[in-house]
RNA sequence: GGGAGUUUAGCUCAGCUGGUUCAGAGCAUCUGCCUUACAAGCAGAGGGUCGGGGGUUCGAAUCCCUCAACUCCCA
């Protein structure tokens, strides 16, 4: 037989994927017998496609699923995708834009057809390359968010929390996205700095040739002002108090109020009123009972109620005011300023505050469950610092706009008549009926056009991808509900902890009275080396699809795991990637070696049954260790545990150690113990490597047809023996002494070499001796009682090695050595004798540690024996 | 302006309730090797007064105070 050096995942990947579609491994349904395993995908828009975050979130989920799959559980990973209301209406305006169509030209129902085919063309491409990283969804269940069971659900829960008092209607300044042309959550909002100007407008005092100045960043809402505010204790403009002041350009006359909200030492300390657009502004004019003039239309531009620069867009419209404003001598000053303007998420708009009427959510008595189970830990967060700013944020909720100006989405389920009035209700004759039963117009009635927002839907995920009726009424749920709802594990960013986390909490509690899950794990940003995100802008990201093809799907998601305690952005390094590459080609050489030997019948060396025993011990150890990172989710240690045992134990130790020489055959025993291991070894790693796991287990030995590393059981852990394994690291360090020697000396490693043991102590080495006898390439090895003279020698512990070497000898160097140690030690003991000599260390510190002390100081001095024993030779 | 978090080797990070098995890991660096599983590799080595200062304690990377820097969230 004859292998590449070098292993191929290309070769390999898609067939196994295949096969493991093919015999429906992915596949869950209740099972009785069977404890169940869930995880609900964060589902990706249907606009997106696969990014670097899709690949960390996702490898983190199918590491879990594949995990308990092997735990024996019922494993289901839910996949699926979220129409995204404002991204997804984007997408097909511009592509409606391509092809001459505007939306404005269409109803309704044609736009819904045209998105419709959209989302089928390109809806389901994120979820193909997710196959891509070997996710095992049980892709028959994939979901959509707008499926037509979901939709219904989605109308199901609106009209009853609205039947419930938590949806009401209401006029409320809203952030305003006037290119998408709807109305945005607060956090759909993102605050930057920008630089601004902050202009300084003169407003005559009216009935008097005095002005009065303003400092606005706002120069085109000026026709909007309804009044100018000062501070009551501002003595400057005391004597304005109950005057009039005249708004420029269009000679207007506003009243001048006074309230202690206004800043006296900012701009002038003199504030334009403007309700209509700004959030303060707004309370301010309610406070005061100011009119409201609303000059701007929704997409941004100027209505007549401005009277000047009619139709022209705000920030145009702010610069010509600007001009004619200083032209006409209103413009006392411009200054730089640094503001925070509002953008929009979807779209990059600057926001705009604007006065509309939204369906909101009732969120102060609807939230308490949440909070109170994230806080108790019912529902752990991890890592758990999240849990303050989910308080914070829980504690201080406001109410949920949960209308948008679009399309594309669950359209809300209420109706209005000729005279306005509104009903909330499924279907047209339902609705009619309602406004019957009220004694109220009902010949005509029309929907409201606005659709939901996207999260109102998302918010029911872990219910409704497994039962989308139980929102009606009386419905107790199907079988699939009752069985994998809670859910065990959510894995998602921490960005969308409210947006969507929370409010599936919110849900979860309200419609099943039980969390949606018990377990979030909040993954880290993927940023650039350099610390930056990763954006299409910047073109820092790699393409992952590529990744895989360059590197494998394995080596791809181990790189992602190579660096990413949960909660912490993981700065992405194509290194990383290739370490994954790299330990797949180890683990294939591995491989490659065992897979070479002929087998006999001989007996087993000594060597061999020393290592398969020590072997056996640090597996389980390891294994241990192992599952205790899983049961933490620390992701990372889990697999540098895994990674360190295969690597450096495994390999570099174990296979070294049995290992026949060239050739030469290996006895039935060891080659048999050698498979076993190397099988343990494929499945411990199976969750984290799926692909280079599954090839080998059918490799290393004949199977039957149902037989996969898929589906094998996770290795049970065993005690181990501390003991062998504390004697292995002595015989480890014994060994890298010789070789060290060798390389001091520039000797060559096929030189073989004799040892002689002196031990002063009590320290156990001798089961290992044939090792390090092999490891080190020794012809002899034997136990001294006398120190060996002409030796090269080196001291570890109390034991003092020897190795011959007649000429070769640096007794100098070696003198010097033994007293940089020597002196290393003394001042070592010397600090655990004045530790033991304190009265109050020995009488306050727990008695083991003063035993360990003692112990420490016993080892101290039998080791200094050694070393002086070793000088006094040279 | 309000809140939270971070600061440990060149880089990315572990270090739970204070006690040399606690100063660690991986990567990177340096030295020597194409040693018949693997140069995508092997054998070794170096590297940090645990952000600064102060305190509590027999003892602090670990607890407290303070200062500084960075990050995120909210307004």
């Amino acid at each position: 037989m004859s292998l590449s050096t070098k292993y191929n995942p290309s070769e390999v990947e898609n067939k196994w994927y295949q096969l493991w579609l093919e015999r429906g491994f992915f596949k869950a349904k209740p099972n009785p017998d069977k404890e169940p395993y869930t995880i609900v995908i964060p589902p990706p828009n249907v606009t997106g496609v696969l990014h670097m975050g899709h690949m960390l979130n996702n490898t983190i989920q199918d590491v879990l699923i594949r995990k308990a799959r092997m735990d024996g559980k019922e494993a289901l990973w839910v996949a699926g995708t979220d129409h995204a209301s404002i991204a997804t209406e984007a997408k097909v305006v511009a592509m409606l834009r391509e092809r001459g169509i505007k939306k404005s030209d269409l109803t309704r129902e044609e736009f819904l057809k045209y998105a419709w085919e959209w989302k089928e063309k390109y809806g389901g491409i994120i979820l193909e390359q997710l196959k891509k990283l070997g996710a095992s969804c049980d892709w028959d269940r994939t979901k959509f968010t707008m499926d037509e069971d979901y939709y219904e659900a989605v109308i199901d829960v609106f009209i009853d929390l609205h039947k419930k008092g938590y949806i009401y209607r209401g006029l409320r300044m809203v952030n305003w996205d006037p290119l998408g042309k709807t109305a945005l959550a607060d956090d759909e909002v993102n605050h930057k700095d920008v630089q601004s100007k902050l202009y300084y407008i003169q407003y005559k005092i009216e009935g008097s040739n005095e002005f009065v100045t303003i400092a606005t960043v706002r120069p085109e809402t000026i026709m909007a002002d309804s009044a100018i505010c000062i501070n009551p204790k501002d003595e400057r403009y005391s004597h304005l108090k109950g005057k009039r002041a005249i708004i420029p350009l269009i000679n207007k006359s506003i009243p001048i109020i006074e309230d202690d909200y206004v800043t006296m030492d900012f701009g002038t300390g003199c504030l334009k009123v403007t309700p209509a657009h700004d959030m303060n502004d707004y309370q301010l004019g309610q406070k005061h009972k100011l009119e409201v003039i609303d000059i701007l239309n929704d997409d941004g531009t100027l209505n007549e109620k401005a009277q000047l620069y009619i139709g022209e867009d705000r920030f145009i419209a702010r610069k010509k005011i600007a001009k004619e404003l200083e032209e006409k001598g209103h413009l006392a000053k411009v200054e730089d300023y640094k503001s925070s303007v509002g953008f929009s998420e979807r779209t990059d708009a600057v926001i705009e505050p604007r006065l509309s009427l939204q369906w909101f959510l009732k969120m102060d008595t609807i939230t308490k469950p949440a909070l109170e189970h994230v806080m108790n830990d019912d529902i752990q967060l991890i890592p758990p610092k999240f849990k303050n700013t989910y308080h914070h944020w829980m504690a201080n909720v406001r109410d949920w706009c949960i209308s948008r100006q679009l399309w594309w989405g669950h359209r809300i389920p209420a109706w209005y008549n000729e005279d306005g009035e509104i009903v909330v209700a499924k279907t047209e004759a339902e609705a009619k009926e309602k406004f019957k039963i009220q004694n109220l117009k009902f010949e005509i009635v029309r929907q409201d056009e606005d659709v939901m927002d996207t999260w109102f839907s998302s918010w029911l995920w872990p219910i409704a991808v497994f039962d989308a009726s139980v929102f009606k009424d009386g419905n107790k749920g199907n079988a699939d509900l009752n069985y994998f709802y809670p859910t065990n594990d959510l894995v998602t960013a921490p960005e969308i902890l409210f947006f969507w986390v929370a409010r599936m909490i919110i849900a979860g509690y309200e419609y099943r009275n039980e969390m949606p899950f018990k377990n979030v794990y909040l993954t880290g940003i993927v940023r650039d080396k350099q610390g930056r995100k990763m954006s299409k802008s910047l073109g820092n990201s790699p393409d992952p699809l590529d990744l895989i093809a360059n590197f494998g799907a394995d080596a791809v998601r181990t790189g992602m795991l190579f660096s990413s305690p949960a909660g912490n952005d993981l700065l992405y390094d194509e290194k990383l990637v290739e370490q994954g590459r790299n330990f797949s080609n180890k683990i294939w050489n591995a491989f490659r070696l065992v897979k070479g030997w002929e087998v006999t019948d001989t007996p087993t060396p000594k060597e061999n049954l020393v290592a398969i025993e020590w072997f056996e011990s640090k597996l389980h150890a390891s294994l241990t260790e192992l599952n205790d990172h899983f049961s933490k989710f620390r992701m990372s240690d889990a697999l540098m545990c895994i990674y360190k045992l295969i690597w450096d134990d495994f390999c570099a130790w174990y296979l070294e150690m049995v290992k026949p020489e060239f050739g030469k055959p290996i006895d039935k025993t060891s080659y048999e113990k050698t498979v076993q291991y190397f099988e343990t070894l494929l499945k411990a790693l199976h969750p984290f490597m799926p692909f280079i796991t599954e090839e080998l287990w059918q490799e290393l030995r004949e199977r039957t047809s149902d037989n996969y590393i898929i589906v094998a059981e996770w290795p049970k852990v065993k005690s181990f023996d501390p003991g062998i394994l504390a004697e292995a690291n002595l015989a480890f360090e014994v060994i890298a002494e010789i070789r060290n020697m060798r390389n001091a000396k520039g000797m060559s490693p096929k030189q073989a070499l004799a040892l002689h043991v002196k031990n002063n102590g009590s320290e156990k080495l001798d089961v290992f001796l044939p090792i390090v006898k092999k490891l080190a390439n020794l012809n002899a090895v034997e136990m001294t009682a006398a120190s060996v003279s002409n030796s090269s020698s080196f001291v570890i512990r109390s034991m003092e090695f020897f190795i011959p070497m007649e000429g070769k000898i640096d007794a100098a160097k070696e003198k010097d050595t033994l007293l940089k140690d020597l002196e290393y030690q003394k001042g070592f003991l010397n600090s655990i004798e004045k530790k033991l000599a304190n009265e109050k260390f020995v009488g306050s510190a727990k008695p083991e540690i003063v035993d360990n002390e003692r112990k420490k100081k016993a080892d101290a001095e039998a080791k200094i024996k050694a070393i002086e024993e070793s000088l006094s030779r040279l």
